[in-house]
DNA sequence: TTGTACGCGTTATCAA
DNA sequence: TTGATAACGCGTACAA
């Protein structure tokens, strides 16, 4: 590979001064410049970012955490579009990205979780979905070592923003949408979803406030965001309830094709307004967002943090509607 | 962060020792031994992989070029699973990993390619469904300066392996036996995926053989494995055709809501068996193929061949069959 | 068996 | 304005 030495070499300068000029230093002639650009040129010479992060105190690696089950069957769009948001990005503001998945740091501790990714000498975070069950991450965060983004969480402190819709909101719209829509509204079924995720409990508050006020029958179970397990709940419960309310896409879902096994009707919402809603042809409410971009906003919003802004609470907007095959093919 | 003099220091050994025992060196007392490890312990200690290879020869990092246009809106599950099966597996193998889009390479030369990897210390390279479109990437791997491995493409020489289904086969296959299910095979429509991909030819030389033997008519579009083209060329050609032969699930799936849409039946073949198959409730004969496994074996393959092995055709299994939503969920 | 010194590619600090 | 030299954290010949 090329690396300063040769550059240095071809231009006939030390390589303390190729640095320079790469760097943008103004105390440099426009002649050695010249020279140095022409030799950068010439051989393709790319800076090795290993050995700038090794050097420079400065230098900026970003470390993605996503929280997917590969083994579960379900497509993962929503993991993907965090992704593709982040590297693109990432090219966009030179720097390197590595990615994680949460479940590596399961059984390590918050120091333990620290050092592994101060050896990859990673500075910044970006953590898509932490859930409460991740203490270790949580007390990482709390700890303020890195430079961190938190996508749908709500923590934030100096040094960590998060980026995220107003879950309880777009429940609340998405629901109360659904039952002004339909006659029948003595009973609902919501299937919320996971125990200790943050989404979770501000979705399920809303549902507990909009019951408040409209005063139908609720019965609440968690569906762990689980497919299967939002259908095996509407099996037990479909004969009891008028309408269902799920706290994603993917478990109302499961919960149509349930009823459609059951051979009964009821109306269905869901959340967060996946392409594969279109495929499946199912005309319901969902809460739309857009994950390759708020995930393009979390990786600019580290940008921020790097030029020293505060940490802070970003609210990024949602449309309630439904997803159509025409929508999602092009 | 916690460096290896720290550990020295700790353990009361000079850092040659600790990296001794870190890397299993037998010329070392059972006593040192423990010593360090105690440090090792007590600090949380993780050796630091940029610092590794940087002045390691022999470290290596492997880069995943994955192929997905997130411009397009289709669910991109065939690329997550490629990478979550490559992470699994570098995590095992404990080998660093970076993942770009082949897009990043379109206007780069073969050299400036090669320089833009080495510097960042890359030297082992997945690359995933390589166009013959990518003319550099393609000079790239014959110039041999890194380990390769293909993710279904075909070309293989010392320094690099091909892993794949039997593309033609597997065309062949599904296209036969969803002729011998259906009794007016008169005219077949074939939408190819993209005129320069390594698969696609294959793909279409399995129906072209198939047309000689069997002596039907076949009409033949390139779809380029997009979904709405696919969908154009059925509103097309619906009418002088009694079977559509597809070279993805995605055209297929498009092909089956256009006909749909046109309200006249037409039995439909895909290829890839995607989750989101199971989503549209369409049974539909396809080839079933594990994206996951296949890019675990990938990686496998990079370690075999950075053993010293030489490159190689590896040919994975494939089955027939329509995939259920049942398959899907669980 | 253990410790010393150098190299990997880069930036930062000084002296020239 | 430039160039020599010391870090950064690690592996590894080679010397002790």
């Amino acid at each position: 590979m090329v690396s300063i030495n040769d550059v240095a070499k071809k231009a006939g300068v030390a390589k303390s001064t190729v640095s320079k000029v790469l760097n943008n230093y103004s105390m440099v002639s426009e002649e050695t410049k010249r020279k140095v650009k022409a030799a950068v040129e010439e051989l393709n010479y790319v800076p090795n970012s290993v050995a700038i992060s090794l050097s420079k105190r400065s230098f900026h690696r970003v470390g993605l955490i996503i929280d997917i089950q590969h083994n579960r069957q379900f497509v993962d769009e929503i993991g993907m579009k965090h992704l593709t948001g982040a590297f693109d990005r990432a090219q966009v503001h030179h720097m390197d990205v590595v990615t994680f998945f949460s479940s590596q740091f399961r059984d390590m501790t918050a120091n333990q979780i620290r050092e592994h990714l101060a050896a990859q000498r990673i500075n910044c975070l970006i953590i898509y979905n932490m859930s409460k069950d991740d203490i270790h991450l949580k007390e990482l965060v709390e700890l303020e070592d890195f430079l961190t983004v938190l996508v749908d969480s709500s923590v934030y402190n100096r040094k960590t923003s998060t980026v995220t819709i107003n879950h309880y909101q777009a429940q609340y719209d998405v629901a109360s949408k659904t039952l002004r829509e339909n006659d029948i509204t003595d009973t609902i079924l919501y299937i919320a979803g996971e125990m200790n995720s943050y989404v979770s409990e501000k979705r399920l508050q809303a549902m507990i406030d909009l019951q408040k006020e409209q005063g139908f029958k609720m019965i609440v179970e968690y569906g762990d965001f689980d497919e299967f397990k939002a259908r095996q709940i509407v099996f037990q419960y479909a004969s009891e309830v008028d309408i269902i309310v799920c706290a994603s896409d993917l478990m109302a879902i499961g919960a149509v094709f349930a009823l459609r096994e059951l051979d009964v009707f009821h109306p269905v919402c869901g959340f967060d307004g996946i392409t594969l809603m279109g495929y499946t042809q199912i005309a319901m409410n969902t809460v739309k967002q857009d994950f390759y971009k708020k995930s393009q906003l979390a990786f600019d919003e580290i940008q921020r943090l790097i030029e020293g802004g505060q940490g802070q609470y970003i609210e990024v907007p949602y449309t309630i509607g439904i997803i159509d095959y025409m929508d999602v093919i092009q």
